[in-house]
DNA sequence: CTTGGGATACTAGTATGCAAGTGATGATCG
DNA sequence: CGATCATCACTTGCATACTAGTATCCCAAG
C-alpha cells in the first residue's frame, strides 16, 4: 500500500496471554476500519498485517474472510485485500437491517423490562451525560454501543444484539467521518432517555417510536460527509 | 461420536472445477446439518471432513469458523467441533429475527412491486403448486427459500435475505425433523399465494399481516418434533 | 475389585511452504 | 523516441508441519 498506514501500537508481547489470535486481530482491523485509521481503498496485505500484529497470516486470513461476509473488506483473490469503500446502499441496508431488529426488539423489552434493567440504563444514560461534555468520542460510541445492546438483549433474544453490532459497523463508519459531532451529542442523550422512558413506561408503541426517529438521524449526516470525502465512497 | 457418519458421496474430482473449496465445503456441510445427516451432537472431526471432501484442513476450518458464527456448530478448543444440538432459545431467536426482517422488509416490496416481480413470485408458486402433489421435499424447500427471498429482494435492500436465511437455517433444522409434511403443504401454497396477492394489491398491512401469520405456523410443530427426537435438543 | 497415574491418541490453533494468477516494470525491437 | 513483450514482485488460496492441551484407556498398586 502507498501510506504505511499504522494500526494502534499492538503493546502486549506476540502472543503473550490475550487468547486466540483471530478474534483479537479481527476486533482490532474492524476497528482501524470503522475509526478510518485504515482509510476506504487501502490496500491490506495479508502479510504486512501479520508482521505488524506479530502473529502469521493464518489468524489474519481468517479475520479478513469474517469482515468480507460483513462487507467491510473487498477480496479479489490473486490481486489482493481491500478496505470497502462506503456504499449508499450497503448503508441504506444496513440501516434497514438494524432499525427492523432493534425497532422490533424494543416491544417485548418494553413489556418485560425489570426494575434491574431499567437501573442498568439509566446507569448508562449518566456515563453518556459525563461522557457529553467531555468531547471523549471513544467513550461516548463504546457507551452507545452498551446502551442499545442493553436494548437488544431486554427482548431476551440475545442472537439480535450481534446481527444488528455488524450492522452498525456500516454505519458507524460513517459517523466517525463526521469530525464535528458535539453539537449534536448532547440530542442524542435526550432521545436515549425518552427511549429509556416508554420502555420504563411500559409503553411499546412510544418506545418503537421514539427508537425508530433516533436510528433514523444518523443518515442526515450522509450528503455532508459524502462531499466531504467524496473519495471514501463508491461511485455507484 | 460413534457411527462415521457420512456425508453424500463427493462426484467431483478433489479440486476438479467447483471454484473455491471453501464456499463449497461450507454449503455442503451446512446443508448436512440441517437435512440432520449430521445429527445434533456429532463430533466433527476436522482431518475426516478434509479426507472426505479431498481437501486439506484449511478450507474445511474456514468452512466451521462460520458455521460456528451462525451456531451451527460448537467449537470446544482443545476437544472437537460438534454438530450444535437444536437450542429452543436458538429457535426462538432465529424466529424472531426472520420474522422481524421479513415483515419490514415486505412493506417496500408491497409499495414498489413492479409486473416483471409479480410474474416471477406468480411463475414460483405455481411451481410450488405443481411440487405439492409430487412430495419432493428437496424441491419444496428449494422453492420455500427462492420464494422468501424473491419477497426480501423486493424491498431493494439486497443485503437482508442474507442475514434472514442465516437464521433460516435454524428452522429448517426443526422442518427436516418433521417426516410427515405433505399434510400441512398445501396450506403453505394457499399462504404464500395470499402474501403475493396481497404485495400485488400494494397493501403492505395486509402483505405484512399475512406474511407474519405464515411465519409463525412453523413454531406449532416444535412440541411434537421435539418429543420424537429428545436427544437432539439441548437440555436447557 | 477399585482406584490412581501415566502414556497415548486425539483435538484446535498457529506457522510455514507451495502453487497459480495478476499488475507493473524494464529491456528490447521497430 | 515509442511500443511491445517478457520477467518479476506481489497477491490470495491451499496444503502441510508443528505446538500445546485434553480425554481416554490401560496397567499397576492398594
Amino acid at each position: 500500500m502507498a501510506e504505511p498506514t499504522r494500526l494502534r501500537a499492538v503493546p502486549d508481547p506476540p502472543t503473550g496471554k490475550r487468547g486466540p489470535a483471530r478474534p483479537f486481530v479481527q476486533a482490532a482491523i474492524r476497528d482501524a476500519i470503522v475509526r478510518a485509521e485504515l482509510p476506504p481503498g487501502a490496500k491490506l496485505s495479508e502479510n504486512e498485517l501479520a508482521d505488524r500484529f506479530g502473529v502469521s497470516r493464518t489468524p489474519i486470513r481468517e479475520a479478513l474472510g469474517r469482515l468480507r461476509d460483513d462487507r467491510l473488506v473487498q477480496v479479489v483473490p490473486q490481486l489482493g485485500t481491500f478496505v470497502a469503500r462506503i456504499s449508499i446502499q450497503a448503508i441504506s441496508d444496513a440501516q434497514f437491517i438494524r432499525e427492523a431488529l432493534e425497532c422490533a426488539a424494543i416491544r417485548p423489552a418494553a413489556e418485560q423490562a425489570g426494575e434491574e434493567a431499567m437501573a442498568a440504563l439509566e446507569e448508562n444514560i449518566r456515563s453518556q451525560e459525563r461522557v457529553r461534555d467531555s468531547g471523549d468520542l471513544d467513550a461516548w460510541y463504546l457507551l452507545d454501543d452498551a446502551y442499545h445492546r442493553q436494548l437488544c438483549d431486554l427482548s431476551g433474544h440475545m442472537a439480535v444484539w450481534p446481527v444488528s453490532e455488524r450492522a452498525k459497523s456500516h454505519l458507524n463508519r460513517l459517523r466517525r467521518l463526521s469530525l464535528s459531532l458535539p453539537d449534536y451529542l448532547p440530542e442524542m442523550v435526550v432521545e436515549h432517555r425518552a427511549i429509556a422512558t416508554a420502555v420504563g413506561a411500559r409503553d411499546p408503541d412510544g418506545a418503537e417510536e421514539a427508537l425508530r426517529h433516533h436510528l433514523r438521524m444518523v443518515l442526515r449526516e450522509i450528503p455532508r460527509i459524502r462531499e466531504q470525502h467524496p473519495d471514501y465512497f463508491e461511485e455507484a
